[in-house]
DNA sequence: CGTCACGTTTACCTTCACGTCAACTTGTCT
DNA sequence: AGACAAGTTGACGTGAAGGTAAACGTGACG
């Protein structure tokens, strides 16, 4: 088991980068990365980086969008979706608003396609199943 | 929509490069780079390639590996699980039977996730819509 | 027979997502 | 104050997954 991110951490806890690498099982030259590429906006105390709740909720979202095989480009330019008390402009609202729609229909696509998969690769183990009792026998 | 891969071309048809890169929507640098990483293996009458059943159908599980943010290589591994009728040594299938167990395991936990993710998605949007609706009025 | 469109090979180039390393602060312990 | 661990910046390196360009071969057509 990978341990659980949220281990004792308050929403008004800030963590430092040690403590969000051990939680989210990353190195800290990703989060610096994550930052440069502004996916993430820790607070800075003097040169210190502390990640703060909205930073471990979208480091949760970036780790599964890539897990979904999406590109940091493709995730920075959702994770403003999931910001709900930013102000908005309402054209980029709209914009954001689109582009995740179109994100929703691809993520269902995704899981269609998923159950497929799931349903194939069953159906291999299956049959593997098969083979490794027939052949077992035939050595006896 | 993209075009459906398997546009009229039975099982034992042998598509050449054009075909294959217009029947799947990638570059013959693609194809050719798969095949070097011996992940398609063409017939190769002389130097030119011709794809049959077997590869179209590794291409396939290719492509959607991919999307859900699997490695090439992780790919490779897997594809022989799906090829039913080649020799195998009992040790060497027990290892693939257990990849493709392991493999299973993972895609299911991948599916829970992006039930999750498709319904926190879906909330966000219905927030967003309700946010959009209040601007219009205001508007007025 | 020329040439024109494709296909092939080899080699180098690029982008993404970090890893690695050096040099430098900063906080902590003693 | 000295030393040590951790963190920071900046530069450069790396592996995966192709893109691009050059040089060559080859079949089809007029």
């Amino acid at each position: 088991m990978t341990k659980a991110p949220t281990l004792a951490a308050n929403r008004e806890d800030l963590l430092d980068i040690r403590q969000m690498c051990d939680a989210f099982d990353v190195t800290p030259r990703t989060l610096r990365f994550y930052e440069a590429k502004e996916l993430l906006s820790p607070q800075r105390r003097g040169t210190a980086r502390f990640f703060t709740y909205r930073d471990r909720a979208r480091l949760k979202l970036i780790l599964r969008g890539k897990r979904f095989g999406f590109s940091l480009e493709d995730i920075r330019q959702l994770l403003d979706m999931y910001d709900r008390d930013s102000p908005r402009q309402e054209a980029q609202l709209r914009r954001t608003y689109s582009l995740a729609q179109d994100r929703l229909a691809q993520m269902e696509r995704q899981r269609a396609e998923l159950d497929e998969a799931i349903a194939e690769l069953k159906d291999q183990l299956a049959w593997g199943a098969a083979l490794l009792s027939d052949l077992t026998k035939a050595a006896e």
